[in-house]
DNA sequence: CCGCCTGATACCCGCCGGGTATCGCGAGAG
DNA sequence: CTCTCGCGATACCCGGCGGGTATCAGGCGG
């Protein structure tokens, strides 16, 4: 599975032995018993490389998820093993007072297990949850995918925009969200890297990590929309206005569905505890 | 990792050799040269039979979703392979004008795949997504559990409760919560198997079909609260009565998260358009 | 104390997955 | 048109790993 997926991705039987450090032949036969096995072909040859047929199509997406799996299992039994913490992923730019509040009550737990807190790239927290690097992430909604994920509400925010001290709007208390649209227009959200390091098409600046983000924004050439807790971490000469009318961001807890460690049980026990607290 | 699961599962080496096929002694190398590989033990032995160790329990946990999304991904791509229809599976029980509406309108689609319904037990719905016996299934919220999937509202439609013709309620045009607690209270739901063929404990007499759910309704024995779509398929002696205060509940169409075939993604867009035309 | 049932160990064998050498073929250059 | 180059496929060999049988070691019950 793995073989098939190094070829589907490198579109060359050639490149794909390499990277698995094997010769291409038995490559070339692995697949090939995979195909008879599966009664289809996966890859249709040419002399200059192959292509993925409509099944291989098919089972590039299940193989990477089935992989994921694996993985995850082998490192979850692996930590399960060391009792080392539990891994918690954070957004390296959104670490609000929900998430400290909540280390804390968590801590004061009698018989809590160490939690370990992990940075990690925007958009990546997801993916360390799949594959089991870590055991619990704080995400936001709606911008993270939850499929495969529990969840328990751990907060709700506002948004604010966030544009330069200098900007003509930055006088404001308050936007509407039709005016951050104009905002935009003029200057866009910078585009990040996604999970597999592309940059996507579309408008706006490319910025490489939240330094560039805010030189951008505080330029001018960028607005940004984010929760209001971003506020702490961004430089002076920004400026933060609400945009009472935008949908309020999510804050949760996510971990695997399919049953997790009393660790992590205790964690989401915890945080709903502490939702609860702060709700009433 | 099955043969893990099958030690995990059956408690017993020799037991799960026989299971697996093989016989005992190279299970419990594989199993002892897993252990080495992941740097833990995972059983206990004991001198009559074994027990999970707590990393055992985690791997048990992983295993299992590994190897579903394993056989998911040979399963689909077989189908992918042959150009099978798409399979969705409904339940047997609640198949009302939505989802015939739905396929209507698929069918009316050009080149829209064949689309072959599957009806399956209580329960099992979920769990044919994830091993890749379907592709997309109606669900019905809150009952069905989520995780792991992509969903698209088809519609809602309010709850009614079913009794029996003789029950002296059985006039009222409609019920509140709190009256049918109180009918739950002399005649409780009636338990199925679930999933797992095991039958969760409470009160409540036992039903083993949906006839003998309509038996026991019509007899008085008990009392259900479902979607009034029901209606359409109960016995004639038994009078269903809007409950207006109880939750709706929301039908959807719901498939594996990961990416889905073209075929897939079509019947998503139909009934995501079916959705839009029916509320509008 | 003995017997039985448990999992572990010892040992052998066939086959599958790895290697190297080579072939077949299609595209592009001259 | 042909030669060449680069791709995947094939042929063949080998070592190790996963399977088998026979047997051992230990704990609990009779």
């Amino acid at each position: 599975m793995q073989y098939f997926v190094a070829v589907a991705e490198e579109r060359h039987f050639g490149r794909a032995a390499e990277r698995l450090g094997i010769s291409q032949p038995p490559l070339s036969r692995a697949i090939r018993q995979l195909e008879v096995r599966l009664g289809t072909d996966l890859f249709t040859r040419t002399s200059r490389g192959v292509e993925l047929t409509e099944p291989g199509n098919v089972l590039l997406r299940e193989s990477r998820a089935a992989l994921a799996a694996v993985a995850a299992a082998e490192r979850r039994t692996r930590r399960a093993a060391t009792d080392e913490p539990v891994v918690l992923v954070v957004k390296a730019a959104a670490t609000g007072p929900l998430v400290t509040d909540l280390l804390e009550r968590h801590a004061a737990e009698p018989g809590a297990a160490p939690v370990r807190l992990e940075p990690c790239a925007i958009g990546e927290q997801v993916r360390t949850l799949r594959d089991g690097r870590a055991d619990a992430a704080v995400l936001h909604l709606p911008y993270d995918d939850l499929t495969g994920l529990d969840i328990v509400e751990i907060g709700q925010e506002p948004q604010v925009v966030f544009i330069g001290r200098s900007h003509p709007q930055s006088g404001r208390d308050s936007l509407t969200l039709a005016e951050v649209q104009e905002l935009l227009h003029d200057a866009p959200t910078p585009r990040w890297a996604d999970a597999d390091g592309r940059i996507p098409d579309g408008p706006g600046p490319i910025a490489r990590d939240h330094g560039q983000l805010q030189a951008l924004v505080a330029l001018g050439q960028a607005t940004w929309l984010a929760p209001a807790s971003c506020r702490a971490m961004m430089r002076p000469d920004i400026v933060a206005i609400p945009v009472p009318d935008a949908e309020p961001i999510t804050t949760v807890l996510a971990w695997p569905a399919h049953g997790t460690s009393d660790a992590v049980a205790h964690l989401v026990a915890t945080a709903t505890r502490t939702a609860a607290a702060l709700q009433g």
